[in-house]
DNA sequence: GCCTGTATAATTGTATACAATTAATGTGAC
DNA sequence: GTCACATTAATTGTATACAATTATACAGGC
């Protein structure tokens, strides 16, 4: 009895380890563990998704399972058919494309609220942004920069007031952040980038929302065209 | 024994017969009850969502309360904090307006491609709903309307052939649903709304995309500011 | 062969048991 | 009184047990 208690207490000493520093429940964990293999290919559109597997693949019970299937059912990555199974949905070209042009109407909605409603604290984080932007452009540091945007929208985000649009932006960002890695990785884009930021920066200071909303679409539009060029000379290479 | 093992299956019949005729598992069930209470106002923001005490409520187990609350937490519904609890996020005012803005832009795009990709089929029953809803509109048969009206933008969600819109598009309308219903309720509302249904068919049908997505964001911004007066006149009255 | 029914296995759906964490309650020292 | 600390209760997190459904395999009839 003793015995049994003890191997109890050793596995979720375990799972502790695994997650490393990730203090977050069993649930989240199994969410981002499926939802990136999807999102890598690793799981592809058809596969199905059997609870019991995936439960041993993981070390972890169905529990937890079930509740990052119900997750990735909300978010459409997955298909669920009551009393028979889930099979994986996927993310075609064509999704990542259509989700660039929502993005870019999106960022761009935010971009307006955002001149219209940013105070003086958070135009001063994004001047600051765009600072360390230019500086690490110049030393082509391009993790820096991927982080730095994700802060610069992100800051576009909140100064734009609406709960609801942060949501779906939040959302939508991490269907395509693999994409997104991929697309300041080319110093003429970096440039390009920044320049294109400073402006939007520039029209959210001075309160026109209308410019900034316009800047913010043509920024989101070029990086998925900027993003098509990558992939036509990554197939080019093969 | 042999009593305990019926007890549980005259259980499960109660839920059978409770759920009558949806043939759904109890999570889905479990979700749609709380997430209506939620719009509903009947849980209002702030409240706190306990796992046994929803169990108890709906005559189900903690597991399909637990699926459902991790599909809730997505929809950025309630808010989860680990270890400790959910509580209700509820939907503002400012949350729906924020909403018919960003549906109002996702509509246009959904018309806008429709409009490019829509075939002679879907476009022959939006020609039939468009004439269905002439008929209703003279009348006055609301219900039959609303129903048109959600079958008119859900042709033209398919017709878009994007994946990803169609699903931000269904999602988006579940949280303006009691909204909506309201919206056509009046015969001026009616009139308008057909004649704006009937130029967005005709634009689709001369495959002019952008008059397409400017009379469709222009229909949605339209029907909030419907909405908006009609919430006056309510205040008014009390 | 191929359909058809039937037993069996695999899988999902639901409930419950137990562990871990957090909230509350109470008790003694000061 | 109130602070600290221990104890208990409430609640969430996870695992497992069992029921219900669906898929699979197989035998017999035609």
């Amino acid at each position: 009895m003793e015995e049994f208690e003890e191997s109890r207490v050793a596995k979720s000493k375990r799972f502790a380890k695994m997650q490393s520093l990730e203090r977050y429940s069993l649930h989240s964990y199994v969410f981002n563990y499926i939802r990136d293999a999807i999102l890598n290919g690793r799981y592809k559109p058809g596969d199905a998704l059997v609870e019991t597997k995936l439960a041993d693949e993981l070390g972890v019970s169905r529990t937890p399972i079930r509740e990052a299937i119900r997750q990735l059912e909300l978010e459409g990555l997955v298909i669920s058919i009551p009393n028979k199974g889930v099979v994986v949905n996927g993310v075609s070209q064509q999704d990542i494309d259509d989700i660039y042009t929502i993005r870019s109407m999106l960022e761009g909605l935010a971009a307006r609220w955002a001149a219209q409603r940013i105070d003086e604290q958070a135009l001063k984080e994004l001047e600051e942004i765009v600072e360390l932007m230019e500086y690490y452009t110049r030393k082509n540091d391009f993790d820096q920069l991927t982080q730095l945007d994700t802060r610069f929208h992100g800051v576009i985000y909140d100064a734009s007031d609406s709960k609801v649009l942060k949501h779906m932006l939040d959302n939508l960002l991490r269907y395509v952040e693999r994409a997104r890695r991929g697309s300041l990785k080319v110093p003429m884009r970096a440039h390009q980038s920044l320049n294109e930021h400073r402006s939007i920066f520039e029209a959210i200071m001075k309160r026109d929302a209308a410019e900034a909303e316009r800047l913010m679409a043509e920024h989101i539009s070029r990086a998925i065209l900027n993003l098509h060029s990558l992939t036509e000379q990554d197939e080019e290479k093969d």
